[in-house]
DNA sequence: TAGATTGTTAATCGATTAACAATC
DNA sequence: TAGATTGTTAATCGATTAACAATC
């Protein structure tokens, strides 16, 4: 998944594992309901069932941000909420585009989780001309000829990628091309990028595939025993097309 | 993140680990580009390259399914496809509800990934009258009163939740209670659901926030050297609302 | 047989967790 | 001081990876 980076350890940058990273937006946002409510403090406990983790691991994760608890009291959560923001590098602002403005990326570009933390949208981008100029979530589309030239008069660094499939590679690379360092990337395809670009995927059918998974385990719990390892009626490359399936 | 079970290591049922389930759906998706191209065979190597991992996690992944190559040759594709299709349980027919019809359930409804891997939308639910009725992606709105009703008659054991944060408990609550025991959670709230019930959380914003760090890592490399432990102006507790915030 | 590629072993690495000493 | 809760240690667990014997 390409982390970039060709001198260090790639994985911790300054020391903070990957999986306490991917925690501390789900910490950041518990911390920001209990500020809403003017909670001044927190103890590990209370915070973790509140993000939905258990305390050793919220208490480990904080450990590697330095010591912002009081023992015998909690966390202040202000102080902490800022420390995690600017940990995360929310204290600072990121022009973001958006390109392909189909359903998704309408959803994408009305999604308020961005706005309020500090993520700004620059620009949304459409290859559809009869599109551009069309406004969505208070944004005039532009048409994708512009995408160099928007993305360098913003100095966007992230690029957010909601077109089909087909599209995605061809738009990553321009992204890059014109000065993108990180994409998220929401089109099922796996996309190839040089070393120091980070590439984040979200896939809406892989979620409800590992799902499917469980649910049959619940379900079935007494298969038809799957047949161990079942003789083939072919052997591969032998005959192309039909599948060599098999009714278990 | 419940991956409810009662009796058993929960972990890995019948073997398989979480960490090999979550990437079976990225060999497929590869597989069927593969199939699409009426390939007949392919190598570990390049069904890894194509899936983005490398290749000896894909042997060891495809290990706890079974011998499914043929040492010398790779592996037969169509045999393949089918071989994780039936794992992943994809080769039943699951009726799945949206509840939340915005941009983001509509975009949900109109993807593609869904429909083609055995997933059904049996229906489309949002909690607005004034909606009701309304077609997206070829199917009539359903108001929220009719949940049950419509969990039961389509036995429908997967909800998929887009509404906005304040009514996703009740929502997955609801669901619950329905029969439903799997659900994928759009909103930016941590459900609780008994146990056996499994959650997925997909969370636009905080993709976003890991790439904005990994992003303050690459531009700074010097930062102002976030002072260590720096002395705190107020300690946890004793002032509520202003933050304690330093500038580091 | 010679070449290719799987399936598995074993070493390594990273993440989780319980437990508890430090300390507010 | 007594009670509470952090920050850290150390044990455990799971995931990754290189290497190679098995075998087509």
């Amino acid at each position: 998944m390409a982390t970039g980076r060709t001198h260090r350890p790639a994985t911790r940058s300054r020391g903070i594992p990957e999986a306490t990273v991917a925690r501390l937006p789900l910490y950041l946002r518990a911390l920001t309901a209990l500020s809403e409510r003017s909670v001044p403090t927190v103890s590990s406990e209370e915070l973790a069932a509140a993000a939905g983790v258990n305390s050793a691991k919220l208490r480990k994760d904080f450990s590697y941000l330095g010591s912002y608890g009081t023992r015998g009291v909690g966390y202040d959560v202000e102080y902490l909420v800022y420390q995690i923001s600017r940990e995360l590098g929310l204290t600072q602002d990121w022009p973001v585009v958006i390109v392909g403005i189909g359903n998704l990326g309408a959803a994408l570009a009305n999604y308020g989780g961005f706005a309020s933390r500090g993520f700004r949208i620059a620009a949304l981008i459409d290859a559809d001309p009869a599109q551009t100029g069309k406004q969505v979530a208070g944004l005039p589309l532009r048409h994708s000829d512009e995408l160099e030239a928007i993305v360098a008069a913003n100095q966007v660094s992230i690029g957010v990628i909601a077109t089909p499939a087909g599209a995605a590679q061809e738009v990553c690379d321009r992204l890059v091309a014109a000065g993108v360092t990180s994409i998220l990337n929401f089109a099922p395809t796996v996309l190839s990028v040089p070393d120091g670009v980070d590439v984040r995927k979200v896939d809406l059918s892989i979620e409800l595939q590992i799902l499917a998974f469980h649910e049959q385990r619940k379900a079935g719990e007494e298969q038809p025993a799957s047949a161990a390892r079942p003789a083939r009626g072919q052997r591969p490359g032998t005959d192309g097309d039909v599948p060599a399936v098999m009714p278990a």
